[in-house]
DNA sequence: AATGAATGAGTCTTCATTCAT
DNA sequence: GATGAATGAAGACTCATTCAT
């Protein structure tokens, strides 16, 4: 007698997942090197499977990707509407920034190799250029707002985003580079925090 | 009549160096996953001609790692001899290798590839681990010693360093992620050392 | 409570019935490209099922073949045993296989594709060469007959078979590559007797 | 010293060209199922050759069926303006058809190919449509004028014409299904014109 | 010394086939 | 008896590497 529709759903939806789940590992890691049997083999299934989920290798990095780019289009609607000091915003913004990096890795390692991989189709590449240019923009506001308060340090605030960026960036890629570092010594928020503010948030702010 | 050795000699340092170059433009940017034919457009030769300086596209590339390596190390040897109080030598310290970044960003880049790509020899891959290790005790020395004098944000030494590591990838990455911002508002290395100085230092220093 | 044996059998020859009615239509149209998703799609059934009553999709296509040749060879023979002037005997074993290709174009698609087809088996393509080659003897003799007879036209025997062969052999092909015209066009026998006869039969004969 | 530029094209050339003259034989014989490793072989040359010269099987594929199809419209075209009685023209017509088919028969089977199997691209099926109406209509029309003029034998112009493009096509396939009647008993045209004409033409005409 | 034609191993993808349910 | 999830061998394609000229 054969599965039940609903049984059949389930496994599918359980493998989806699997191979999904593996997928983010290994291509959080080598990006499009990555080869279908490195996702297979982490994965624990056979080397076709993943062509039952996916159409195609391509076709599964780029619903990671599509994800990842989500996660961080979200994200940034939230930063949008808070409201607060330039300060305070500052804090909220890079304490959230920080702490995805070490929650979920591979969400900005992906988005990561997207920005670095010159494969990566132009669409894509394009809408996270447009994201990491609408944090960049924020964050500069939110600088010379906080600067003209006295409450961020000086310095030309184009730089200033630039050192945030390329922290945030290398905390991303920090999982693979060096995993021991990343789980015993990831930096707290405030560390990051003391490229724009003078003196340590205290962190009930 | 054939052309003297010297003349050869000559003619052979000049291609090789050519392609050398173009290596180092392209690898930076692609990194494993450069082709041969990339390196040789770039270097406006055949795509046979690297063959004849280099045994195979691994060992080019590993060329380039080795001088990158080399350039740390030797960067590093100079860093471990200087002299001053921690606040002067982090100081030093962090610029030299933010201005390295600006000024060289084929060497760092070549350098975060070694630690980001798992495909990488391993014993270069070591090599790279135990410069970037070396240059993590350095600052966590200056670090913990410039705390101990109040020259010095407090904050977990070890997550200080991470913070800094990341900010030096970052920008080592930035070249090829968003050129536009590497050229326009690269930061000053007072910016990045904000992660560590309770105040900017004057660059007379 | 188990169904009866009886019972089974029957479920079990219907289904195979079914598997094989569809494997007539997709084989006859795209021949060894045929895929067995397109037999179980056509079926209607689980792409599975066909091997519960074919060993492989080989073996299912060599069943349809099997029964193409059967179905040739056994019109053969009757053709053999007829008897009659060579005219007669040749309007009957032309308006025979015309109309054979109208009324039932899968047998002779099938039989085409053997023909056409060198991956296919070579005991079955044999089998399909001694019995088109039988029946090439067959119209050879009853076109040197009818000529020695002034009932048939003029022309080498050899080159009027093959001609023959040729036209059945394109209006078998017919339905899968012009269905339009096969449907609303499909040849009277007597238009194809025209390549041997010179005048029309009454199809009385 | 490394060749000349002259040379080097002249080695293309040839190369491409024993390709194409491979993949003609290989690909009128199996059609689509035909491999590249059959093609390679063919023409004695490595799997990966092929691709220096044709982006895929697909595009070398389709660059024959271009030709084929280009040959059947030049030929088309020619067919179209000529002048004569429509006996005349029929046999002009016929003959060229019939004579093409034994000398080039690549050509013709290719042509069949397309019309035969469905998964050939839209566009390129399309135009072998228009080609084989664009005939059909033009024999349907001689047909017609041809039996008011009581020059063609009678019967229904359109069953006419499939018989003879039956022919025509059984014909084409003819030098892959039997290639020994091909080469030794092809017909001659008149044979094939006793579809249509009801005495044999002398060929002087 | 330099070129670029040629080779073939490695990866992506399809599909015949198996098998747990 | 039937289903469809899973497997893996085969064919398309890329690219590092060789080598005749």
């Amino acid at each position: 007698m054969p599965r039940t529709a609903a049984a059949n759903q389930q496994i599918r939806d359980a493998q989806r997942a699997r191979i999904v789940e593996a997928a983010w590992t290994v291509f959080a890691q080598k990006g499009r090197a990555t080869t279908m049997a490195d996702v297979a083999a982490a994965a624990g299934v056979s080397y076709g499977l993943a062509y039952r989920y996916f159409a195609s290798k391509e076709a599964l990095y780029q619903a990671l990707i599509e994800e990842s780019l989500q996660a961080s289009a979200t994200y940034l609607e939230r930063c949008l509407q808070r409201s607060g000091t330039p300060r305070e915003r500052l804090i909220a913004l890079i304490s959230g920034l920080v702490n995805t990096r070490r929650a979920r890795p591979e969400l900005s390692q992906l988005f990561a190799h997207v920005l670095g991989d010159p494969a990566t189709p132009a669409d894509l590449q394009e809408r996270a250029v447009q994201i990491g240019r609408a944090f960049a923009d924020l964050f500069r506001q939110l600088i010379v707002e906080g600067q003209a308060l006295g409450e961020v340090r000086d310095g030309d605030p184009d730089q200033l985003v630039t050192a945030i960026l390329a922290t945030l960036d290398g905390l991303s890629r920090l999982a693979a580079s060096d995993p021991d570092r990343f789980h015993q010594h990831f930096p707290d928020a405030r560390i990051v925090l003391g490229l724009v503010l003078p003196s340590a948030p205290n962190m009930e702010e």
